[in-house]
DNA sequence: TTGACATAAATAACAGTGTAAAGTAGATTG
DNA sequence: CAATCTACTTTACACTGTTATTTATGTCAA
């Protein structure tokens, strides 16, 4: 009987452990969708950790039982953003098996996923632009999955199918991210400021840019 | 002798303000000029009103007398750069009879204050790119002399030469603008962060990308 | 069941930040 | 000489992120 007893002991032990640590998950989970509410209202320089806890009723030091700090809260809720913008990336490259076609389809995703998602791009291509290697890096994705791999296996299938002049293809990659960042960045920058650059015109400029490398890159 | 009296005394009353007003802008650019020296090794997130006060032996309110807030001490550290930028490409307009030797020397010039002001250059045109317009607006400028309306101008005369094919000036503008502005943005966020940018492959990039928009955007 | 222990959360405190209101020596002026 | 004006400081407030310390609360073995 004492060995039931303590198989049962051990049971009750391991159910309770796996509840604490359900909760702990969900708390965690509970502090980081109030930050990415948070951030998604007041952005990135407005973001504050005390309000954070202040609207899901907790102590702004409990925090810190969850994430290291400041920025690792932060980071938690740009890498969402990096997830999501790989995914659409992903997206747009299987549904587009025409290797044109693909490379279009990308980089409106791209722009897509710049004027939908303004203060996650911002923080995380134009603030906090480390975040891009230890995002990949944390989730132990391969090569092949991430966004800028993405991109170039377009290209360098484009070169093969003989529709993108041959060259290196991380340089001719790094020139179509380049170009596709200039004008998503250029565009979330001067909304506001000047009034011409409405979402209409980023979309504009993107259209005139793909035609242009079209010509510019085709072999 | 009321009257010689009377006028010596507005003489020294007005010499007396001159010299105050001259004392008081005096101040103010020592302030200014410790400020930029402070925004040029701390960068905007570690810009403190405190610290550039402390640095010339001043209490912190007493930048309040001289600039409105931090923002407007910030916006003055800036208008130098706006200034120094503008003057960059000037230079390289002026010095460029070539239509085509022109663009691409703005370009180059555009991308050497990026890499030689990378501070500068992201308050400016990522961090507080709403302050582009400001500065243009408050000295006054006419329309030809800022950045923008020089590019503008030298690619209306490309245009007029032959060399860039016609079109919206403001949208080919737009298009080589947003151009540059994506390589060296994407150069001063990745430096450091992914080890291939260095300043070295910001100029390859930008080689190809004025090479391709010469196809491209060849009539 | 009780006493030791671990875990979660809160308190208190520190060193910063920008900014506004009130006070204070010293020069300027009638 | 007294009043006023000017440049500046002192004080204070409401924030910020972060650390060390306490206080409950639940878990566990004897």
């Amino acid at each position: 009987m004492s060995e039931t007893t303590a198989t049962r002991q051990t049971r009750i032990r391991q159910k309770s452990a796996e509840r604490r640590e359900r909760q702990r998950q969900e708390t965690r989970k509970a502090i980081l969708e109030a930050a990415t509410r948070m951030f998604e209202r007041e952005g990135y320089e407005g973001f504050s950790l005390r309000q954070v806890a202040e609207t899901i009723g907790y102590t702004p030091t409990t925090i810190y039982l969850y994430f290291k700090d400041k920025d690792d809260l932060l980071f938690a809720v740009c890498s969402q953003g990096f997830a999501e913008f790989t995914e659409a990336l992903q997206h747009a490259y299987d549904t587009h098996p025409d290797p044109t076609e693909r490379l279009n389809a990308l980089a409106w995703a791209y722009l897509e996923f710049g004027l939908s998602h303004p203060l996650h791009y911002q923080v995380m291509f134009m603030q906090r632009s480390e975040w891009v290697t230890k995002a990949t890096d944390s989730k132990g994705e391969v090569e092949g999955s991430n966004s800028y791999t993405i991109l170039m296996n377009a290209i360098i299938e484009a070169m093969k199918a003989g529709v993108v002049r041959m060259g290196d293809p991380i340089e001719t990659t790094n020139l179509l991210w380049s170009g596709v960042h200039g004008i998503v960045s250029l565009a979330l920058s001067m909304r506001g400021v000047i009034p011409k650059w409405e979402e209409s015109e980023a979309r504009r400029l993107m259209g005139n840019y793909l035609e242009m490398i079209g010509r510019g890159l085709s072999p």
